[in-house]
DNA sequence: AGCACGCCGACT
DNA sequence: GTCGGCGTGCTC
């Protein structure tokens, strides 16, 4: 007999409580959301299992206000993915599930969806005399088309006014009712499809055809070229999909998800496609949730979140542009979606598909271990060329905002010729430090062990940090001097020296600052798409997701910057920036060309990229973390701390430390200090944990977790946990 | 996390 | 005298 369930709630505790069942219901279903009373507050919980044994004393128990949905919320294989998620990640259950729904559910309403009003005649207005209005129009216009059927109140509001409307249902003719919600699933019966399928050449043809020959669960990396046509791919295996009447789950990185990817897809399926984008309302995110729930939504495109969207009738799970980071969780779970897709299409038995032209090193090392299927496209569609690359080293070079001049020679010859020329620098604002020219004083944030970036635009400079803003200093804080200057080079400085340079050419700039506005970043790509500009400036934003077939010459103008970061993936994310950006440019008629400034000419990870393509280099470089007992061959996890008090975080971590020194099977690094000790006013310490056998990392940290929350100092410091840590920042 | 309770400093 | 600072402790 069922007399408690139990319930998660978002709150940071590892634990789950236990509620009685008011008199004279039934037990609300696993699954299902319950009001209940949590201290001096009332939360909205999940019930996630049922019991008849409470977790402390009866008498403590209370019970639950209300049930708030009559059946489970989502399937069972969405909340064993959350579960199996909050064990992985060492989080509390109830919070993992906050993240994986959608906001509007947390409210105390039902999870239905919104309904329109129809309107209809009532009794009194079937039998009235239609003569009696021949004075009021409006009225009778109204009546006279309610004669024929009910209609909805979108169609309504065309034909009369809301007061008119009004009139009427107060004098109790026609009358406003809910519609039961009947979700649309004409498109499992009958698959329209727009644009005809491209032919695929064989290498496509191989692929379409095993993954979709695929019964259960089956991981598969698609490793193609940029251009090799891995979009059509996944349109092909989304057709197979259809057709079995199965929806398709899509996920892709969070600035591929423009209007341009999904007409794309619209453009071939005539299809119901719910898009779940960061700018939806919670009130647009639970309706797009809920239609795929019912499996209306034949495609669901969406970012990160959009994994936990559930499904009727799940057919396939693809992840795009597999190797990008943001996938990967920074706040709260810190859970990797594509880690977690693979899961979820294990508990749902239902193949994965990973797509990318650049592995992620963990992606390529399941691949190479044949636990994943690796098809491979080699060919550019269209015999698009691959674009050439060249070294420009920097040294001895004179350089004017960060371009030496044989890469002015470069974009002056091209820009000549009627092309298009982009140019890639990961820092924006107008120079990352604001030099004294008198006393040397680096200008610095009083919050951070950071500098403040000169954003010379709006007049102030700005610690990417802390998000500290301060106006332009006219005297050097040191000195008092005034001749301050910006030092070193960045995209809005590059934008300035390029257009004073080039002045005949319209330039176009994409970076967090240019494109804050909404709506801005889509109005730039798609003036760019126009020709509109000449010379196009950005940060990484700029590498992603677009293809610009009118560039020919790409300058990544400071590649050094991001190969002597202290991060151990630092080469790898390198390769994968420039190729990337390199398959970006070109087309068959006007191959494009990639130009490289660096200091560092001999580099092996440069040089191995250039001679022998991503490929290759990240089989090398996945050999080197293989010697050098880093992830994907080792298991790596993250105790975060920060304190004003630097003290106590860092002794926090210490006695963390010495709980799980012990273990032959861990290898504990540090405590250390992050790579920015202090950020906003608080002090930042790591301690690293490392295993070989990811099992034993479990264990040792499930025996651990206790004692390390029960610590004195676990609650005199803010600290967190990140497995799998993707930054070591 | 949120919220209450509680114990010390600067205000009408 | 009280308002309010945030340290501490608890939530079925």
């Amino acid at each position: 007999m069922t007399q408690y369930v139990e319930v998660a709630l978002a709150v940071p505790l590892r634990k789950t409580f236990s509620y009685g069942v008011p008199k004279h219901q039934s037990p609300a279903h696993i699954g299902a959301r319950v009001l209940v009373r949590f201290g001096p507050q009332t939360q909205v919980g999940l019930v996630v299992a049922h019991s008849d044994t409470p977790q402390v004393s009866p008498d403590k128990v209370r019970s639950y206000i209300k049930c708030l949905d009559d059946q489970a919320l989502f399937p069972e294989t969405l909340l064993q993915l959350c579960q199996w998620a909050a064990r992985y990640y060492f989080a509390p259950l109830g919070q993992m599930l906050t993240q994986a729904l959608p906001l509007a559910l947390r409210q105390d309403v039902s999870a239905t969806l919104e309904t329109e009003l129809q309107w209809s005649l009532t009794d009194a207005g079937e039998g009235i005399d239609l003569s009696e209005f021949k004075r009021a129009k409006q009225q009778l216009k109204v009546l006279t088309a309610l004669n024929q059927s009910p209609l909805p109140q979108s169609q309504m509001e065309q034909i009369a006014s809301k007061s008119v409307l009004k009139v009427l249902q107060d004098k109790g003719v026609i009358q406003a009712q809910p519609q039961p919600f009947e979700p649309d699933l004409s498109w499992r019966q009958q698959l329209q499809t727009n644009e005809a399928p491209l032919t695929l050449n064989s290498e496509q043809a191989i692929a379409v055809a095993a993954i979709s020959s695929q019964q259960g669960f089956q991981t598969s990396l698609l490793e193609g070229i940029t251009g090799s046509g891995k979009t059509e791919v996944y349109l092909h295996l989304i057709d197979a999909q259809l057709k079995k009447g199965n929806q398709v789950l899509v996920l892709v990185p969070e600035i591929g998800l423009t209007p341009q990817t999904v007409s794309r897809f619209q453009r071939r399926f005539d299809v119901p496609i719910s898009v779940l984008h960061s700018s939806l309302t919670p009130k647009q995110r639970l309706n797009a949730w809920l239609r795929a729930r019912a499996g209306e939504s034949a495609i669901i495109i969406g970012t990160r979140s959009a994994l936990f969207t559930p499904m009727k009738w799940p057919g396939l799970i693809i992840l795009d542009e597999e190797h990008d980071q943001s996938f990967k969780q920074q706040e709260g779970v810190r859970y990797h979606a594509r880690d977690l897709a693979v899961m979820r299409g294990h508990l749902e038995q239902v193949p994965v598909l990973l797509g990318t032209a650049t592995p992620s090193l963990e992606t390529l090392h399941n691949a190479l271990s044949e636990r994943y299927h690796h098809y491979q496209l080699k060919s550019r569609a269209g015999n698009a060329a691959i674009a050439s690359h060249s070294l420009i080293d920097l040294t001895h070079q004179p350089l004017e905002a960060g371009i030496s001049p044989a890469l002015f020679e470069k974009i002056g010859e091209q820009l000549r010729a009627g092309n298009q020329v982009m140019l890639f620098l990961n820092r924006r604002g107008y120079a990352p430090a604001l030099l004294c020219h008198e006393c040397g004083h680096l200008h610095q944030c009083q919050r951070c062990d950071a500098f403040y970036t000169l954003h010379k635009s709006n007049h102030q400079i700005h610690c990417h940090h802390c998000d500290d803003v301060q106006a332009i200093p006219h005297q050097c804080v040191n000195c008092s001097s005034t001749l301050l200057f910006g030092h070193g080079v960045g995209t809005e400085q590059l934008e300035q020296v390029l257009a004073e340079r080039f002045n005949d050419y319209p330039i176009v700039r994409i970076d967090r600052d240019s494109t804050r506005r909404k709506g801005e970043l889509d109005k730039r790509l798609k003036g760019i798409k126009n020709g509109d500009y000449r010379i196009l400036i950005g940060t990484q934003m700029l590498a992603k997701g677009h293809h610009f077939p009118d560039v020919t010459l790409v300058g990544l103008v400071d590649v050094d910057g991001a190969l002597f970061s202290s991060d151990f993936r630092a080469p790898e994310k390198v390769a994968q920036l420039i190729t990337q950006v390199a398959g970006r440019a070109g087309r068959a008629s006007k191959p494009g060309h990639v130009v490289l400034q660096t200091h560092q000419p001999q580099h092996p990870v440069i040089q191995q990229l250039l001679r022998e393509g991503y490929g290759p280099l990240s089989r090398s470089l996945l050999t080197e973390r293989q010697h050098a007992m880093l992830p994907p061959s080792t298991h790596m996890l993250l105790f975060q701390a920060e304190a004003h008090e630097g003290q106590r975080a860092y002794d926090f971590l210490f006695e963390v430390a010495n709980l799980l020194r012990g273990y032959q099977a861990l290898e504990v690094l540090g405590p250390l200090p992050a790579a920015i000790e202090r950020k906003a006013g608080k002090y930042r310490y790591h301690l690293i944990c490392q295993a070989a056998n990811r099992n034993h990392l479990q264990a040792i940290i499930e025996a651990n977790l206790d004692a390390i929350e029960q610590l004195e100092l676990a609650r005199k410091c803010r600290w967190n946990l990140d497995r799998d840590p993707q930054d070591l920042s």
